[in-house]
DNA sequence: TATATCTACGCAAAGGTTTGCGCAACCGCA
DNA sequence: TGCGGTTGCGCAAACCTTTGCGTAGATATA
């Protein structure tokens, strides 16, 4: 590393011209004449020296970073690789680079790694971890921060985002079960200060209501994350109920990996006995035993999208925040069937 | 972003000291002596004013940009998530950040993503996408960047990594296979051009040979790439063959998947008909049906080994480098049984 | 009392860019 | 010849730190 980095200086001294038109050069400012000839040798010199600008300097200067942090609640969840590749492909090709930070699902963790990003100077900020209602999100705002909320939203702020159509998704979940002839249905609600549980709870409620079916409280367990351990804990509650159901539709993938677990420790199957669906189609859900049946959403995009919608709010000047809304879609695997 | 972040010159003016003062109590710099009342004074504002040190203006002055690379070679592979997690952690507690980088398996890619790292002065380079010989990696050496291999490792460059026993792992699983009464066991190995993948290969005839068993070439199925595409076409090219087997011993977990794949496209059943072992136990590899016999590594302290090696390279001076090798574990877990 | 030694801090350079302004030399035109 | 307008480039400030050196006053030593 302690190689030195050959200069702005050094190509102009080895051209006879001044540093500054080196500059202007190589960042081939319009409306500074400058002859083609002197133009062609400092370029030539510059790529002979293997100029680069010095980032730090360059930084230091314009005040920009050319980076984004971007945060997710837990990487080892694999809906979020994809998503991070989408938005690093996006941000790589406007010359920004993503730094990277995996909040473990902890409030405490999250403020240390937002102070980390604003110590870092990031030009915006992609949070994959918003709460419903957000004080972090919303003092980064107030101070100015370019933030976009991916796949959470929160309420009662203006923000950018890119989410996916929660109701859409778990109508098309619930209207599949109908048609296979389940009438008794559970729902394994994801964590309620979580947009995505809360709607997804909600249009629940509203899809089997609009279908003539009044949903049964004891069918419905509240998970305080999205991991396999809160999904077992949460369909082991509701067989604990005693209430018969034969499927359920689980807050998303994780969840309804859980489920499975739990219907095995019951002595059932799935979907002989029981039909789960899940959400967000994350990478492995076609490779469980049964395949899971569950809501698509295009993760690359939507991170290639978030990235996209940062970008434009860092170099234009902010206008209303985008929100943008992509369409889940079903995908029918093995985990659900007709009642048995 | 555009809020004037407050200075050095700000918290000076505030005190009515000079800004090297204030620096020098920021820093808490020895063999400085300014008194108590002073520094008092200077935390205090700075504290007041909320003060962060500019990284660009500091990075430029002590030339480094406390940040180190990390790259693999693809983030949907649920073995890097934990490995990454332990990078980042180790850094961020000796405040430094990663720049991730997802090569997609592409040496191109590898060649933009590294050059984009340099372009950033990363002061360090940790990589999980080494080839056995690998010319970038060399080049980045010579130049004299600190580089950490992770997982992999390369032939023939004294280069500092963490690395698991490749052997080791795999001779507790031919070992637990020949103990379950196997004897036609296949492999179904890595990409030759990697360094697991050839060690893998390598013990694996070797484990064989060492009980009597001469292995059978065509028992030997080579992937391209670890995927679990690529472990589902080498299966069926064994299974093609004719020969008979009843295990098979993955080069790693996806690959693994993949033959659960292979197996059941033939009609059979794995552990009933044939066992498979697999190696990383990555997440997930509990969840599969049935779930993976395979070699657990500890994926995260691997990580944190790893950030903490490069931590020395750049702190201290460059000694012989590091070579870490951690050692696998067998889990044993559903897709092995007894000889059918 | 004169000199040496600390103590406590200030000065200014250096690190590499970008960019507003200035200034020659040249050209065209009257 | 004189003058205004380009063309083509140089100068220097500014961005914010760190850090070697300098220095004024105080204290200790001879």
């Amino acid at each position: 590393m302690a190689r030195a980095r050959t200069t702005l200086r050094d190509v102009a001294q080895k051209c006879g011209v001044h540093l500054s038109t080196v500059s202007r050069v190589l960042n081939r400012k319009e409306g500074y004449a400058i002859s083609e000839e002197v133009a062609d040798k400092i370029r030539k010199a510059a790529a002979e020296l293997g100029y680069k600008t010095n980032p730090f300097a360059y930084s230091l200067r314009v005040n920009r970073s050319f980076t984004v942090g971007v945060l997710v609640p837990d990487l080892s969840n694999p809906v979020f690789p994809p998503i991070i590749r989408g938005i690093e492909h996006r941000l790589a090709h406007s010359g920004y680079t993503a730094f990277l930070g995996d909040t473990d699902n902890k409030v405490e963790e999250e403020h240390r790694i937002i102070e980390r990003m604003k110590g870092r100077q990031t030009d915006g900020l992609i949070l994959a971890t918003a709460h419903r209602s957000d004080d972090l999100i919303k003092t980064c705002i107030a101070e100015g921060y370019h933030v976009v909320l991916i796949n959470r939203s929160v309420e009662d702020t203006a923000v950018a985002s890119v989410i996916n159509d929660d109701a859409a998704g778990i109508e098309m979940a619930v209207r599949h079960l109908l048609e296979l002839g389940h009438r008794q249905i559970a729902h394994v609600a994801g964590p309620q200060e979580i947009s995505t549980g809360y709607q997804r709870y909600l249009a629940f409620l509203d899809v089997m209501r609009k279908q003539g079916l009044e949903p049964d409280e004891e069918l419905v367990a509240f998970c305080h994350a999205y991991s396999e351990d809160e999904g077992k804990l949460a369909l082991t509650r509701i067989f604990e109920s005693g209430k018969r159901f034969t499927a359920v539709v689980a807050a998303n993938d994780l969840l309804a990996l859980g489920c499975y677990d739990a219907i095995e420790q019951q002595g059932l199957t799935c979907p002989d006995d029981i039909s789960v669906t899940g959400y967000n189609d994350m990478p492995f859900a076609n490779k469980f035993k049964p395949p899971l049946t569950t809501i698509h959403i295009p993760l690359y995009q939507m991170g290639e999208r978030a990235a996209e919608a940062v970008l434009t709010m860092i170099q234009g000047p902010l206008s209303q925040p985008q929100k943008i809304t992509v369409h889940p879609e079903l995908v029918l695997r093995g985990s659900t069937g007709p009642r048995g």
